[in-house]
Formats: structure tokens, C-alpha cells, sequence
DNA sequence: TATACATTGTTAAAAAATTCACTATGCACC
DNA sequence: GGTGCATAGTGAATTTTTTAACAATGTATA
């Protein structure tokens, strides 16, 4: 196993390895068995440094003088970002995203699996999506004890983000992904990660603004 | 209207904008007239002096030894960001998480109103979502044009993605956010933002297993 | 009107991240 | 085995971002 120098990763390198083994499937899935960091920048959109550095943090995986081999750099990225295992995943609230999550097969396929979906909601309790029977969310933190589950997912509406928080901490879960647009407030030794594409779409918005504003000039 | 000072805000500005806005509507609900930045900025779990300074990029918004007005504020970021109007969005692709965001009250209360839909699939065209028709995907283009469409949504499965963003291209939109794992390829003057929740789920896992390594030291 | 206080706006310092430039090294070919 | 070439790894320089410190200024009170 490849010993991480002990230094602090910045976020965004970890953002980064993430595109990286996105992009190293695609090219392994073209047969392309050898990749430089030069042409991996490239198609990640990044400059070739970054790739070198980001790579540095972890271990030396390439080929002075030939580059990096495509299948086992996407492994040991996957190792150092401990995704060398599947992880237990558990869900509160299946409202329209919650339920495209459960569907969506992506997630089963990099080593997340979702165990159990909760909802306050009587109505919902009980349907099956996916394969998966929604669960009274009173019965969040036993079940997640007993199936020694680690990462909860947080898809409600936004004021009830933090009481499915609760619940999950009480779990004793050790990360959140949360997907509503609130922020929560967990221990020191839970990881909190939100997710909001409305951000992107403001993001794009602003641009857009700023290209024209820029062109006027 | 505020004029923006003219130099390069980082994109970490926005997207915290973004969360000043978000928590700031929490506190209008809640009746609060007036924020400190202190008080906003440990709601948003940022540092004092980072919202004094994002904000100093667009203007002077605040009222020295008072604070800052909560809705006079909102209504100001928003401007700066160019949230002050809709903004017509198309989707392409449209499968599970196509669907959920169709569905999602969320993206018009924000500005963003989907006023069409696309999709290759011929099982798909002629139903009807959230009062929008999936359309065949090649009428793209067209109807971007005759709309006046500036963003696009992608939600097509990877290896279709660069085919969607051709047709957004063609249609002459000025944005696209990219919700399928996929780099896509695209004119200088078009603006793209990437979407992958699975990034969120990567760092949450890596950060876990930093946590516990640490843990051991 | 002056004084005290609170909190912004802003400049300077510190920290972090990115990029550059160069060194080290593995491979291919002679 | 030696030479040339390509490209990874790395330390230094640069740039960007964040944080701290403080000067400016509006409000409240006497």
C-alpha cells in the first residue's frame, strides 16, 4: 500500500482526482494504455503540473520518460481516496431527487450502495423504489447502527435537513452528503459535504453576465 | 444599479454568494432585518473578513456600526450575480435525474424556468413532465433559437453528453451545466460548469477515511 | 454638538494553491 | 553499454485566496 506523505490534501486536489479517474475510465475504455500527464491535463481541462502535484501527495505512480499507465494510476487513485471498498449509504427523504438518486446506477458503480431510504411522510413509507423500501425516519439511527452504515445521504426540503442530520449523527454516521439547499450543523467528527447545483446554475448565470458586460467594453 | 468594480472575481465568490443569499432568505423568514457580517458569516461557516471582501467586489452594501439590511442585501447580491431576471433554461436527457429536476419547485422559485425538454429516445418523446413535452432532441437547435434560450442542462448519460452540448452549441446558448460525468468540449464564448455529486460522496469517503487514520496516530 | 460604540470597508500580511523551470530517470535505439 | 529523448517528480517562484488588523463612518445618547 502506498503510504500518503502525512501533509494536508487541499479540497480541490481531491475534486481533482476525482475528474481524473472519471477521465482515465474513458480512456481505458478506448484501449489507450498509457497516458501522459500532459495529454490527461488536457482532457481534465487542468494544466499538467497540477496532475503531477495532485499525483505527489499520494505516491510516485508513473513512468519517467513514458507516463502513466492508465489502468493502474486509476487504481491507486482509488486507493489513496479510499474508494478501494464499497461504502453503506443511507438516504433521508425520497422526494423527486431522492428517488432519481436511489435509480440512479452510477452511484452502486463506484462503491456507494444505498441500504435504506427513510421519509417522515406515511404516505411514502413503505414503497419501494429501487428495491428499496422507504422507512419510517424514527427508525434512522438503529437501523444505521445495526448495519454499521458510514455516509448518509440528505435529500429533504430544506428545514428538515438538520432534523435528518440529527438523526443520522445520532446513527453514529461518520459523513453527510447533504443535498438540501440548508446549512447543518453537525460534531467536529462528522464530515459535512454539500451538494448544490443551483450554485452551478447561478454560477453559469453570472458568467454569461459577465461576457456580455465584458463585451460591451 | 451598483457598478461592479472592474477586476476578476474568483469563482470561490460566487458560489459562497450564492450561500449568503440561501441563508439570508432563512433569515427574512425569520423576521431578522439586519445581519452582522460576523453573524452571517458564522451561520454560512465562513470567516467575517471573507464576506466583507466578497461583497466589496460588487459594492458597498452594508451601514458602518449597524450591519446589514437582510433584504436590501439579498436583493443586492442577486443583482450582482444577475439573478435579477429569469433565465430560460432547456434540458437535454431526460432519465431519472432529467425527470427530478423537471420536477424540482426549487430552480424556477431561484429564476431558472426549463421551457423545454429533449431527448433522443423514441419511447420518451410526447410525454409529458411537469407540464413540459419531451421533444425529439434533433429539434433542438431550432427551438433554442426561436425561444431565446440561454442555458442548457445536460443530463444524458456520459457518452452522449458532448453530442447534447453540440446541439446547445448549435442552438447558439450562452451556458450549459453539465450534470453527466463527462468533459465536454466547447467555444470560448460558451460557459460551462460541471455538476457531479459523486465528487461530494468521493471527498466525504476520503475525508472519513483521513478521520480515522488520523484517529490512529 | 460631542462622545462612545459598533461594525463596515479596505489595506496589509499570511497562507494556500498553482504554475514554472529544472533535475532525475526510465526506455529505445545504436 | 552509451546516447538521446521523453516525461515524471520536485523545489522555487508566482499568483490567488484568505485572514487579520485597522481606519472610516454611521447611530445612539447625553
Amino acid at each position: 500500500m502506498h503510504l500518503q506523505k502525512y501533509e494536508k490534501i487541499p479540497r480541490a486536489t481531491i475534486a481533482r482526482l476525482a475528474v481524473y479517474v472519471q477521465e482515465l475510465e474513458v480512456m481505458e475504455q478506448q484501449g489507450i494504455k498509457v497516458i501522459s500527464s500532459e495529454k490527461l491535463a488536457w482532457s481534465c481541462g487542468v494544466n499538467p503540473s497540477q496532475i503531477r502535484k495532485d499525483l505527489a501527495y499520494f505516491g510516485e505512480f508513473g513512468v519517467r520518460g513514458v507516463g502513466y499507465y492508465v489502468y493502474e494510476l486509476r487504481e491507486a487513485i482509488k486507493q489513496s481516496l479510499g474508494l478501494d471498498r464499497t461504502w453503506n449509504v443511507v438516504m433521508v427523504g425520497v422526494g423527486n431527487l431522492g428517488r432519481a438518486l436511489l435509480r440512479h446506477q452510477l452511484l452502486r458503480k463506484r462503491g456507494f450502495v444505498i441500504v435504506a431510504a427513510f421519509d417522515c411522510d406515511p404516505f411514502k413509507i413503505g414503497e419501494e423504489i429501487a428495491g428499496i423500501e422507504v422507512q419510517c425516519s424514527s427508525k434512522l439511527p438503529q437501523s444505521t447502527i445495526d448495519m454499521g452504515v458510514e455516509i448518509g445521504i440528505i435529500t429533504t426540503p430544506p428545514e428538515r435537513a438538520q432534523r435528518a442530520a440529527n438523526y443520522l449523527i445520532e446513527g453514529g454516521i461518520k459523513g453527510i452528503v447533504n443535498f438540501a439547499p440548508s446549512r447543518i450543523t453537525a460534531p467536529e467528527n462528522v464530515v459535512v459535504e454539500y451538494v448544490d447545483f443551483i450554485h452551478n446554475l447561478f454560477s453559469v448565470a453570472f458568467n454569461i453576465t459577465q461576457h456580455q458586460i465584458k463585451g460591451l467594453l
